[in-house]
DNA sequence: TACCTTTCTTAAACCAGCTTAAGTTTTCCC
DNA sequence: GGGAAAACTTAAGCTGGTTTAAGAAAGGTA
């Protein structure tokens, strides 16, 4: 079964679901190691499913850096939502960090989906729901946590992923420099040497 | 017409509500400024609808200062979404800022609102998309904007806002200390006086 | 009107995290 | 395999924003 049909069935417990008609909205594309889905400024049509891989949503700031917002795995959804949904040019930039396969669906098809198939509603519904909850979570820890424990906890929840990711990426997903993420490394390995 | 009714007509477009059998989901509930309407730790059982008045969302840090994370004024719902839908106890306060009306709901009849509704089931999936993308720039922005810059972005887009919170809760809002805002409105003075 | 409590302001000392700059290591790709 | 580019490290100096502390203003209550 593909994946997103077992998402809607793990997220929604709907029984039974009409898979290959869902599955006619989207079309799958495959992308290759920094191949870029949406560029920043063009009109942004496409909301993406990943099937496989890993994306990043990022904008350029006034100093030229490249500042991460979020990463979408496996069963994530990613677009700049805002843009998609009000038909504006898009805010940001996504970009594969590895080889990835997405399923993509247009913004005519979104809204057919959900008007069709009231189970659609459901799971979006749920999907929002839980990164609304997320969402809020992440900002009270990024503005309210002092740096250096902001990563010891992201380490910790997410230490596979760390080894997949450049370290620059990661340090501008969590608000600070690279040279200081550099340093932070440094103090825990001193840390763990002197246990 | 109810102002809960107005609002999932303004932004469903649907025709035509059950607007009395909707209502009868919910209890109508007001609390005087200051009142307690979740406390920290205690179960999460109610979710608000602002029909008049002003929430705010709080946790109190490990210095024991108060960490404002979320205001909810007139059409905002309002609860600590995650425990709400998990029955956790809240890890939030919520308090009236003023005198303030809402709409409760329990999450059975939350629940049974959304199995029974379709209409409703596209409200809040449009309610969450919309917040969802909005807690999304709200992290760009409090993360990656000098707080100064970020001060000054909320003041012209809520100007009437700002006079109706004391000024420690919108300084924890914006995520820096009452001093520090301080400095930055003597500073906002200053400039002016120069023009 | 007076008293107490809370909020707001001011200013000095301090520090977490940034900037800059140079060196080192890894990756990319011809 | 080799050369260039990109990523990562290290360290010194700096700055935006916090902490601390004290006084002034505003609000609540009798």
């Amino acid at each position: 079964m593909h994946p997103l049909i077992q998402h809607i069935q793990k997220i929604t417990a709907a029984p039974e679901i009409e898979d290959d008609l869902i599955l006619s909205f989207f079309e799958t594309k495959t992308f290759r190691k920094k191949g870029i889905l949406q560029e920043e400024g063009k009109r942004c049509s496409l909301y993406f499913f990943v099937v496989k891989g890993c994306l990043r949503l990022f904008f350029t700031d006034h100093n030229g850096t490249e500042q991460t917002l979020q990463f979408a795995l496996e069963d994530w959804w990613m677009t700049d939502l805002a843009a998609f949904r009000s038909e504006r040019p898009s805010a940001y930039t996504i970009q594969a960090l590895e080889v990835t396969e997405v399923l993509a669906i247009s913004s005519r098809n979104y809204e057919l989906l959900l008007s069709k198939f009231p189970v659609m509603e459901k799971y979006f519904r749920l999907v929002y729901e839980r990164a609304y909850a997320a969402s809020l979570l992440r900002i009270q820890l990024i503005s309210r946590m002092p740096k250096d424990e902001f990563y010891d906890l992201f380490q910790s929840r997410y230490p596979a992923f760390i080894q997949r990711i450049p370290q620059k990426v990661l340090a501008s997903f969590l608000g600070f420099t690279p040279e200081y993420l550099s340093e932070l490394r440094k103090n825990k390995v001193k840390g763990k040497e002197n246990q």
